[in-house]
DNA sequence: AAGAAAATGATGGACGCCAATCAGGACCCG
DNA sequence: CGGGTCCTGATTGGCGTCCATCATTTTCTT
């Protein structure tokens, strides 16, 4: 019952370790005739590679590069600290991990600074928020040169990225609506809906589950156009103001986007204040729900999102299939908080 | 920028690599003095042991037991699978795992098998549903032994074992207390709590957490006593219909045991129906979500479960200390059920 | 200061695989 | 049948660590 070895296989196959080694490594040279010699010893011991010794052997190095847009948003940050956080671990495999900063909402500068990598250099990316011509361009050029990528949180195109690391967000609409519905009476009353972008495919997404839910199970509840807080603080604290000072408050809202702060800002020290469903669990919004100030936080957790790039771009590079589910929703309230980290 | 290696450590310590190897592995026989070159070394140099290549030499090869209840539990089930799908990958790292069955609710069984299994050549086991002197006696037995141990969703003294792998279950409790709260409208209404085992530490744990906030934040609400269920589903069936058709039925139902099929049985048919929370994420559980015979599903994924374990195992035995967060809870509406799987 | 004890250096063989080279054999072609 | 191509076997030298052995140096003891 030990573990064979391709000294094993060599002796069952009936040739020599070089042969068993020419077939395994796909080196060619080999007939058709010892290639399947070799193969079915291989399965019949039930042969695998060991890792371990394939590793040290090849002593291979892979430089995996995550591109983020800048800016102080709470989700960023955390993504930024898993990844630092994951460098020893990745360092063991001999990972090395990079992030490369790119200015947000802009596709030019997004492209701009994808071409700038190096593909030769690059085992594989990382990429967030990438939606534009440029960056699409981009990304198929250097997957043609062999740069494995994935997208992380939100999705674009296949022939852009090669797995795609992220929460389903048309089933995080859904259960948000799930959620501001039950939450709500049977009286009918308005929702509101905050994005960060609408041309941003989780954003939409998000939105697009939401509505299936309202309109399907909530017909009493009528849902508004979606607001534009482009993942800043102080706009979304503006428009959720205007909204809960106009002639009709929202009774309930859904931010589906970034600005979870100035959202927070505008809800203190309302008297009745409406069913507030979020996205991302941050300090803030942390805090928000233990003060009961919101009810809900749907979370991507962050750092399980980059140890899933991670293990995708390693298994993609070792020519693995890239595990296929999405990621499961967190779902927050203020009972089931995870210990606060230090 | 390389990886340095012992050598360079050795180099820079102005020592050989034999010494840096009796410090690295701690074989005795070394100078304060040097220990501490050594030491400083390794620390300037972000010396860090090559994973694959300690895997590689010391061929070492680690014996995983879970010991299981007998049963026919969809829960129990799911973790024997997730446990036969980390067997390859397991494989891999030369860590064989097996499954040990015992007979369920029997503490005497549990401590006869524990005491069979030899110490020598079982690295750790993980046990599940362990409450007794007996298994505790076996335990402590094990870990003098140098066994590891960790418990699996519910908890055991300290002394009993090395770490924790399962859900914050008191959070649990509190968290189904919130959302049953939250779907019922205000008005005062009775809460039935179903429990397998009024013994069972996982259940007892989620039942305080319920009544803890029960009592808080809903105390329109009138919590019965716990019905014991004994994970049967039958017997759980007969539970609720009596409930059910007594003459103060009922407005909600926390299943805080296994059983979920006796409950979807009872719950079928009704013209009004009780909101209802359930634990684990079953093909019963599922349907019934899909269905709208139930509201709410509190999940531990086995299979993150089972590599969690795993993962504190193998780090029990390299000497780091395992993970100390819970995991977290997996909240399922119909709206975020994770696709089928195959 | 001689002898014992402790610390250190040097070395080599695993571990399982990778990568490259070289030599010999089988086979085909004209 | 000579020359070439294609397969195959054999061999070598790593990769970084662990572990054991043996020789040598340093330090301590009395």
């Amino acid at each position: 019952m030990e573990r064979p070895t391709v000294q094993d296989v060599a002796d069952h196959a009936g040739v020599s370790i070089a042969t068993v080694d020419r077939v395994l490594n796909a080196r060619g040279g080999v007939t058709e005739k010892s290639r399947a010699k070799v193969r079915s010893s291989v399965e019949a011991l039930g042969y695998e590679r060991d890792a371990a010794a394939t590793a040290l052997s090849t002593g291979r190095s892979d430089r995996f590069v995550f591109v983020l847009p800048e800016g102080p948003n709470a989700f960023l940050g955390a993504l930024r600290t898993a990844i630092a956080a994951e460098r020893p671990a990745a360092r063991r495999f001999r990972q090395s991990l990079e992030v490369l900063d790119v200015p947000a909402f802009s596709s030019e500068s997004l492209g701009a600074a994808l071409d700038a990598l190096d593909p030769g250099s690059v085992t594989g990316i990382a990429v967030f928020g990438a939606e534009g011509i440029e960056s699409a361009r981009a990304l198929v050029g250097l997957r043609a040169a062999g740069v494995r990528v994935v997208t992380l949180v939100s999705d674009l195109p296949a022939e852009q990225r090669d797995a795609y690391v992220g929460i389903d967000n048309v089933a995080a609409g859904r259960t948000a609506a799930r959620f501001l519905g039950r939450f709500l009476d049977a009286a009918p009353a308005d929702v509101m809906v905050i994005l960060g972008s609408a041309i941003a495919r989780d954003h939409v997404d998000r939105r697009l589950g939401f509505d299936m839910v309202m309109r399907a199970d909530f017909p009493h509840l009528t849902v508004g156009a979606s607001a534009e807080g482009r993942d800043d603080a102080d706009l979304v604290e503006a428009i959720v103001r205007g909204a809960l000072t106009g002639r009709r408050p929202p009774a309930a809202i859904y931010a589906a986007a970034a600005g979870t702060r100035g959202l927070v800002a505008a809800l203190k020290g309302l008297r009745s204040r409406p069913v507030t469903v979020v996205h991302e669990l941050t300090p803030h919004s942390r805090r928000a729900l233990e003060d009961g100030l919101i009810d809900l936080v749907i979370d991507q957790n962050p750092a399980q999102e980059v140890r899933m790039a991670i293990g995708a771009l390693a298994a993609l590079r070792e020519g693995r299939a890239p595990p296929a589910a999405p990621l499961t929703l967190d779902i927050y309230v203020r009972d089931n908080l995870p210990a606060r980290a230090a």
